[in-house]
DNA sequence: TCCTTATTGATAATGATTATCATAATCATG
DNA sequence: CATGATTATGATAATCATTATCAATAAGGA
């Protein structure tokens, strides 16, 4: 399973000495396996399920790992520890999030990305990124409040 | 010093049956006394600076206040603890950091802001604020690292 | 001034992440 | 496929930022 991203992990790996392990396997399928944004012990929880001696550590390692390989990537860092989204084949996107409820939507904005570029080059940066999350109240939210 | 920011916290610890102590004026004056983003620990040795008995448990506590009356609000979280800046009569806006030097750029882009509020209508929410931190490099580590 | 209530500072506790280290696994090489 | 240099692992301790606890103190309305 995961035949492409365990390509692309193998190839990080050996073009920087690293080695290929039973750990890093588990790991990857756990995460994989997993959807929308999760933390280091939801993966934990899932690597376990695949092989109970899986370490703690070895998922904070493993998960930096996976970011720096373009496996995975960091989303919000809210309160409440880092949260990981699958980065291979998962383009860019930005976030809006419900600050009642927790509910999160993923989006792409063409004009918001357009003005980023404009100021970057206003201010003759080179870009590497951003992180934009807007916070606001869902509609079924808004609507309990108003009430 | 600093009548005006004194008056909007006693305004706000009355409103609340809240007491204006000399720990909250000492934080104050430090706070305010200092410029750009800081830290927690930045204040604390400020503060310090004009009373060396203020405890570093009173400057979490006493930011968080100043944080909701409208005098602080936090900056970009980076790794490394919360950072500050000032609110009151500092209006809103974004930030573009190096990521190699670490400089920081404050920026207001109308182009973006307009665009965040479609997509609140776009998806319903109400809006309440939102984080937009760009990252590149600035002119000058762009020039060193072309050479 | 008195009294209720909020506040303080020291310290312990927590939660997330990183460092340490002895042991085990990987893999290029012979 | 055995060897050996090197990397990886998992348990555990250590850090770092932040919060909780609590006895002692200060604020401010009556
Ligand atoms: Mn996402
Ligand atoms: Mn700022
Ligand atoms: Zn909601
Ligand atoms: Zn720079």
């Amino acid at each position: 399973m995961h035949r492409e991203e365990r390509a692309v992990l193998e190839r990080y790996l050996k073009e920087r000495g690293l080695k290929m392990t039973a750990a890093r396997e588990t790991v990857l399928e756990a995460f994989l396996g997993l959807e929308t944004h999760v933390t280091v012990d939801d993966i934990l929880e899932a690597a376990r399920a695949l092989d109970p001696g899986i370490g703690q550590a070895t998922v904070f390692r493993t998960m930096k790992l996976f970011a720096d390989a373009g496996l995975a990537r960091e989303a919000c860092r809210d309160d409440g520890g880092r949260q990981y989204e699958h980065a291979w084949r998962h383009a860019h996107h930005d976030h809006l999030t419900c600050v009642d409820c927790g509910k999160v939507v993923e989006f792409v904005d063409p004009a918001i990305e357009k003005a980023q570029e404009a100021v970057y080059r206003r201010y003759g940066f080179t870009s590497s990124g951003h992180r934009l999350e807007l916070f606001g109240r869902c509609p079924d939210c808004s609507k309990k409040r108003s009430r």
